[in-house]
This record gives structure tokens, sequence and C-alpha cells, in this order.
DNA sequence: TGTACATCAGTGAACGCGCGTTCACTGATGTAC
DNA sequence: TGTACATCAGTGAACGCGCGTTCACTGATGTAC
């Protein structure tokens, strides 16, 4: 009973256990994801996964930072795609490659920012640098603000002092405690409409996703960005 | 080998049932329910479980309605502890009981808005009524606000008219687009704050999720409500 | 008051399934001489 | 160029587990007469 060994050279087995594992969660949903699932789709037997990754946790958590990590880069992207002159381009182009990354990615999305996989211990100190950098060109581009006198911040609640000693304890080196409580709500604004968007909450028919965005990136500047 | 029979007179097998669910949700999350755990729990057989719900996404849709009505109910007590006329101080009220019934069951709140459970495949129907009836109180005071004339809807991005039909539809009476669009915004931002701060995302130390909250009411009415 | 019977909630065994992980192995590959 | 050997990625069988669901049953309860 010799199964046709097709051996069609993979090159990189531990890239395509990862590729093959995206797919599985972008149709099933993460929560879903098995070793064995991701074997039988490459045909190869769930034992060899473990030349690669030493359990399904570290393949979780390697997951975990490639989101992270590609989400921040189409952010800084974003960025980098206009002049450091430029902060309210700047501040617009992150905005929308972060909604955009979401309803491209809708379940690294939840992967990396809904309810965590059962019988998943995240490995905190491996994600955390990834996890930081992801919101990283927001949190600059509003520092930036700050430093040119640019940032409104009447009646913002005062931060601890903690904050600071926190933050580049999180390796995004020197930024003002009112830069970061400002880039909090902004992400929560951001992540609130974009988490309802692709949790299908907006209702289907009728509802302007892009509509509403390009609304709340509009409030947001007003709130907080002096013209 | 006879088990001590301890009999222990459960009353009403099916609220014994969700109420254990409950217990497990919160402790192990909603994506690990398992019936039999929840048979384990209860000292029965799972197969009991089958006398009052006929499948395991029937107990889930059960779970789901219980939480949406839960949920619903809070904020609509808040509402009505103050007079009509108080209408931001209803608005208020309705926000703080928002966040504070999501802290005190977070992984409800998980259960309603988040990753969907695997597996699990909801009926809409069935849900539609309760889902609606959760976010009643906050799109009836903004409507309260509409029909005083104190809602601030400058350039509110203009709705279509279907969204008029699809709110009449889902059984919330007569609705002006505009005051719906404006909840949508609101509901936005509270999600967002909450199911960052109940996700672990707000960092753990130093920051003051209370203050944020109370900072992020407040932005709201200052946007959107007349003095 | 006493007996026969119907009801039906809960039991226990069993099903088929997919899972993560282990382990001894095999067989192709590449190197050393 | 030819042979012996080490390496090691991937295999296949097996483990123990928990799951949802089915099914024939049992045994307490309550009713009819």
């Amino acid at each position: 009973m010799a199964r046709p060994v097709k051996k069609e050279q993979i090159p990189h087995l531990q890239e395509a256990i990862k590729e093959s594992a995206w797919r599985l969660i972008a149709e099933f949903g993460a929560p879903a994801l098995s070793l064995r699932a991701i074997a039988r789709a490459l045909s190869i037997t769930a034992p060899a996964i473990y030349n690669y990754f030493p359990d399904r946790d570290a393949l979780v958590t390697a997951l975990t930072i490639d989101a992270f990590t590609s989400f921040g880069d189409v952010q800084l992207q974003a960025r980098d795609s206009f002049l450091p002159e430029q902060l309210l381009e700047r501040f617009r182009a992150i905005g929308f490659a972060y909604r955009d990354w979401a309803l491209r990615y809708p379940q690294r999305y939840q992967l990396i920012f809904g309810t965590p996989i059962p019988g998943y211990e995240q490995q905190q100190q491996e994600i955390i640098p990834s996890a930081t950098r992801s919101i990283s060109a927001l949190v600059s581009v509003i520092e930036d603000f700050r430093l040119a006198g640019k940032l409104k911040s009447e009646n913002f609640p005062l931060l601890p002092p903690e904050y600071k000693t926190q933050f580049s304890a999180m390796n995004t080196s020197t930024c003002h405690a009112l830069s970061y409580g400002v880039a909090l709500i902004v992400w929560s604004r951001v992540h609130g409409l974009v988490s309802l968007e692709i949790g299908g909450r907006l209702p289907p028919f009728g509802v302007d996703g892009d509509g509403l965005y390009h609304y709340e990136l509009q409030s947001i500047a007003q709130q907080f960005i002096q013209e």
C-alpha cells in the first residue's frame, strides 16, 4: 500500500508549518488550531512538527509574535510613508493601516487581542517586545505631537509616575507618561470600532464601517491635536 | 463500591446546570466549557443534561441569552435610577453599569462579545432580541437627547435609510438613524476600553482603568451632548 | 388504606472521534577516508 | 572513484485523555382504583 510519496521539496518546513497554521486559523479560528490538523494539511505526520517546535504552546507563541510583528510592521511602514513633519498624515496613515490589517487578518487580530486560546499559557516575556512594538508607531507619533507642542491634554487624567518607568521598561525608550496615556485612549477607540466590526457586531446591512472609522479618526484628531 | 449517594435535592436542575456552567466559564473561560465538566461539578452524569438541553449548542445559546439579558438589565436599571429628565445622569449611570458588569463577569462579557466558541454555531435568531436589548438603554438615552434637541451631530457621517428599517426590525421601535449611529460610536469607545481592560492589555501596574474610563465618558458627553 | 401501574429523571456502558505527546525506527543524505 | 559510516528529518504505532452523544435500563415518585 505504498502511498505516492510526493516529497514536494518543502524548502523550509518550519515556515510551511506556520503558514499552514495561519491558513487553518483563518478558516476555523485560532481556538480550533491543532498540530494534527496542520500535519494533515501538509501531508506529514504530527510528530514531525516536534522537530521545529518543542510543543503546541511554542508554536502558538511563535505565531503570536509573528502576528504582532507583522501588525507593527504595517503601522510603522504607514507612518514612515510620510515625512517626520507631516504628523497628522502620519497619524491618519497609522490609523488606516491598523484597520486594514485587522480586516485582512481578522483571525490574527483575534489571536493577539481576543479571548485567549484554551489551554494555552501565554509566555509574556517572549511576546512583550513584539506586542509593544505593535503599538509603537501610534505612541511615537503622539509623542511627536507632544514634543511639537501640539498635543491637547487639558483634563487628561494625571498618570502616576510608574507609567514612565513601566513604559521605558517596555523597551520603547523615553516617552512622556502623558503621551502614553493619550495613546492608550486612542488605541482603545480604534480597537473598539475595529473589534466590533470584525466580530460582526455592526449590523450587517447599511452600516458604513468605513465611514464610521473615518469619522472616529477625525474625532480623535480634533480632540487631542492642536491645529 | 457504593458511592455515597448524596442526592442533595437539587431543586431545579436546569438552573443548576447553567450556574455550574457559569462557574466553569469564570474559571476556565468560555471556549473550554464542556458538558462532561458540568456534570462532574454537579455529581451527575453527562447524559442527564440532555433532559434539559437538546445539545451543547442549545446550552451555550441559553447561556448567551441569559448573559445578554442580565447585561441589559443592569444598564436599564441604572438608567431608571434617575428621572427621565436627568439625561446626563442616566447616560453616565449606564456607562458605569456597563463597565461594572463587564469587570464583574469578564468571561461572560467575552462569551457574548469575544471570539466565538469553536464548534459553536450561534443561533442568531434566538439571540438577537436579548442582544439588542443589551444596548437598548444606551440607544434610548441618546435618542432622548436627540428628541430634547441636545444631540450634537455636526459632521456625523450620514447614515443610509436602511438604518432605520434595520433598527426597527430589531424590535427597538422607532429610533432615528442618527441616534443609532451615535450610539454605535459611543458603544465602540466604551467597548474598546472595557475589552482592553478585561483582556489585561492596559499594563498591569500604574494604569488607572477607573480614571481612563471616567475621562472617556466625559469626552463622549462633551463631544455629543449639548449642555 | 392498600395495591397495580405509568411516568420519566437520571444512570452506566458504550460509540467513535480528535487531540498532544512519546518512542523506537528507517532511510535518504553527506562526509571521511 | 568507491566504500563505510554518522547524522537526523520524518515515520508509524501507541499512550492516555476528554469530548458529545446514543441507548437500554432502573428505580423512585405519584396517581388510579
